[in-house]
DNA sequence: ACCTGAACACCGTTCAAGT
DNA sequence: ACCTGAACACCGTTCAAGT
């Protein structure tokens, strides 16, 4: 019997099961998702799934970089018109998986394909002529719901590294990879002795900045017809 | 046996099991609580919960009304300085309630007690004169990450209203009980013809809001050291 | 190397019954 | 009115085994 009636599957990769565990999420929600579905759908046993994914959060964790990777590569143009194209991007990403917003909170690692997209992000503002200061409080402002993904990843402490060396070679290949995001983070831990930003500052500095600007618009006599 | 060797347990009530639950969350989190962890600390059998509770989504909408109905009330003197007021209270329900912000945003209706928070900020902005129109954007712009709660409830249907005289009534309540975002949403509904607000154009309304305001810091040669 | 089978320790929720 | 017991239809994940 075995392989003869059907063809025989291909073999599963990661990134097969990747896409089935999209596919799946779009049509029926992150809820509807389990390991068990995700097996029976691509003709297999559940645990066939952990030899490509190590575990539910792997495989959701996976699924955030699979759509982040796909976002349009913007022009280099710097300031506020890549950013703009950048962040749409993004949002794009959202729209069309509506699953995204809450896989990507429900996560707390910082995937390399996140780190990209944050780093170019920085990239465009650094690009434009904004200090390291100014585009880490940028970066901040725009937020999660513009983003798509936590600024509070910024913050988190990166998963304590297991020897001064491997420490060492960490921050190396974060400099190579993610330059802009680490120049922010130097400039961030030179300025500040503890190294970590205040979080209260952050959140006050939002806010004032947004409050003035609809205190503006409304000394203004903004109206919508504009 | 029975009820003697212990000391009666006070009967539950909807109250006991909603603060219960905020304390199972504020000590291990909102995934490790489960009907059966939470029956368990009670000292009752999983069941017992669903005469108190209707299912687990409306255990976390009442745990997530519990800490907003717990907001400190703000002095009514409208404006920035009321609606600063109330938004640091959202904070600081956040911050003293990690699990908070997921339960948050893992609901979709609308509970009294998150519409009330909505009417109260709505309001600070009307009685500091800014229109209707503006005050809308401004929730918005406010958005999820410094409110606490998501914005994009202003924008979902109200679960279809099952007759028109039902429809009627309810329209009635809300304009009592929430006249500030009552008013801010017939406004919406008297400008835009579906009666729906625009998420694309807010989403644009936001981001250059947000641009421009970064512009305007980089030109003026912002430092941190303000 | 890749997949399977059976099992473990959990879930939320139902139904009919107890007091 | 309030709580219980037993059961149902699920989960993610382990381990040892198959090919």
């Amino acid at each position: 019997m075995s392989a003869q009636g059907e063809t025989r599957r291909a073999p599963l990769d990661r990134a097969r099961v990747l896409a089935a565990a999209v596919a799946a999420a779009d049509r029926s929600g992150l809820d509807a998702l389990s390991m068990r579905s995700l097996a029976a759908e691509l003709g297999v046993v559940p645990m066939a799934l952990y030899k490509h994914v190590a575990d539910k959060d792997d495989l959701v964790g996976g699924m955030v970089d699979t759509v982040i990777a796909g976002y349009d590569p913007a022009d280099a143009v710097g300031g506020p018109a890549e950013v703009r194209a950048r962040i749409r991007s993004a949002r794009a990403g959202l729209l069309a998986h509506p699953w995204l917003r809450t896989a990507i909170e429900s996560r707390t690692r910082r995937t390399p394909a996140v780190l990209a997209h944050m780093d170019a992000v920085a990239g465009a503002f650094l690009r434009g002529g904004y200090s390291a200061d100014l585009t880490h409080h940028a970066m901040h402002a725009l937020g999660h719901r513009i983003w798509g993904f936590s600024p509070e990843a910024f913050e988190e402490p990166p998963a304590e590294p297991p020897s001064p060396a491997e420490r060492e070679a960490m921050l190396r290949t974060m400099a190579e990879r993610f330059p802009h995001i680490t120049a922010i983070a130097m400039d961030t831990a030179a300025r500040t002795p503890s190294g970590t930003c205040e979080p209260e500052g952050e959140f006050d500095f939002t806010l004032d900045l947004l409050l003035d600007a609809f205190e503006r618009l409304h000394a203004a006599g903004w109206t919508s017809s504009a």
